[in-house]
DNA sequence: TTAACAATGTTAAGTTTTTAACACTTTTAC
DNA sequence: GTAAAAGTGTTAAAAACTTAACATTGTTAA
């Protein structure tokens, strides 16, 4: 497989997630445009994503629901999984954990790291609460690769610079303070005020005119 | 002002969040590639970020940093502000809640909605809790045109169409159940798995090259 | 004072992403 | 049987977005 587009990869996340639930309600197969009707995009651009991975469907019938959730799970999937860490385990890591538990196979958070006294030890949601001083080791020892930051804004910077240290390779930021990492560390921002910001300006606009 | 590209509203929410930042710190004035590396961006694609909004800084000195996070303000604010509405008050929504309160002057959460008697009359954050059977009246009353919805995945459809009939003209959906609305309506969908899954994909890539 | 520098602002080129167009294939209806 | 309909797969065109190139202009330092 060749280079796929990056808009691709997150429509190919977005797909699974649709096709999982519809073979949840027992349908087998399912048309190009029905999968664009679900995520608000074209038939056509669905179709192209498709045969971008090479996966063909069958005519009149459209796609094989399970066939292509797992042909999409070979591609985006790692083979032997990927192990994930919360740091900051307050409310928006307690939330998080509760929400991916057991969503993926593939992706599992198995640590938990915080500062606060009361919470190291305990288990959340089966996810057991380290001390941030053990971050090394926890990683080391659990293969962990991705860390979900979720720690007070404050303390952003410096816990992506532990994260880096300790091997991890790609950080999910959910701090609204940007961080910086060095290259071969995947690093993504997600501030929600920015989408909250931009439904709010497209309500704006179209208001007035 | 012409038509903004949609990138460009997203990256002038994220220079003005950085700008916010820099203010605290008493810098008056920023250059284009100091913006550029808070948002890993190039220097260049700011100039041409702050050009389409017709900001000129001064040359040698930058931007200042007040005016521009006025202009931004008043590029992507509504000038009466916008207010916006929490429908199901769980783990995510009280996260939401208290993270947003107070954050920006233009965008406020005026009301939260659930079904669960014992949080509705309470206040979160300062933040009513309404039952969802008056959501009409309450939008109506309060002005609320932009609606979050955190409620379970299995009412996330039901609550859309409430939201729609009611008069909202903007959707956040963190669930991950994708929804439908009218023209008219402006819907993002915001889901956190494949953000998540998005990075685990380029760290996967990143080892097998 | 004048050359070197370091910034901005802008036009042009390049890249990525989306959309359109259409050839092809099975099913259905007559 | 054969034409119409409704899908897929793919190439080509268009649109959106980013990057490069460079002219311009204050500032600094010899
Ligand atoms: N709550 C939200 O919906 C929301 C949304 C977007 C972003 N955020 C951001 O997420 C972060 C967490 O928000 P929250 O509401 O969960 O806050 P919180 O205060 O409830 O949780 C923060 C947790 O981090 C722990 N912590 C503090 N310093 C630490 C360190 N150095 N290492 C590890 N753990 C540490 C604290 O003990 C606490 O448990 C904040 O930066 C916030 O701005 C929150
Ligand atoms: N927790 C997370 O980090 C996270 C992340 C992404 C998405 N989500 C999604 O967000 C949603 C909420 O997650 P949560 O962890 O807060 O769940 P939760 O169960 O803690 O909260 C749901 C709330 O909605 C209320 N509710 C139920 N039916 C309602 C209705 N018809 N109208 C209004 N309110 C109603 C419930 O009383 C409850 O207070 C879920 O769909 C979840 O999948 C959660």
């Amino acid at each position: 497989m060749k280079h796929l587009p990056h808009k691709t990869i997150e429509r190919l996340s977005q797909y699974r997630r649709a096709l999982l639930l519809c073979l949840d309600k027992g349908k087998t197969h399912i048309y190009s445009h029905e999968i664009a009707k679900i995520q608000h995009i074209t038939a056509v651009q669905v179709r192209r994503d498709l045969m971008l991975i090479g996966y063909t469907g069958t005519l009149r019938k459209g796609y094989n629901v399970k066939e292509l959730i797992d042909l999409i799970g070979n591609i985006i999937d790692s083979d032997e999984g990927i192990n994930v860490a919360i740091i900051g385990m307050g409310n928006l890591g307690r939330a998080l954990i509760n929400y991916f538990a057991g969503k993926r196979s593939k992706l599992k958070i198995v640590a938990g790291f915080d500062t606060n006294p009361d919470k190291i030890g305990n288990t959340m949601s089966g996810v057991p609460c380290y001390s941030i001083e053990h971050l090394r080791e926890v990683v080391a020892a659990e293969k962990i690769k991705v860390g979900i930051m979720t720690v007070p804004a404050d303390y952003a910077v410096d816990t992506a610079d532990l994260l880096v240290k300790s091997g991890i390779k790609g950080i999910l930021n959910y701090t609204p303070k940007p961080v910086n990492v060095p290259d071969g560390v995947y690093l993504e921002e997600y501030d929600m005020i920015t989408t909250l910001e931009k439904v709010a300006f497209y309500v704006k606009l179209q208001e007035t005119d």
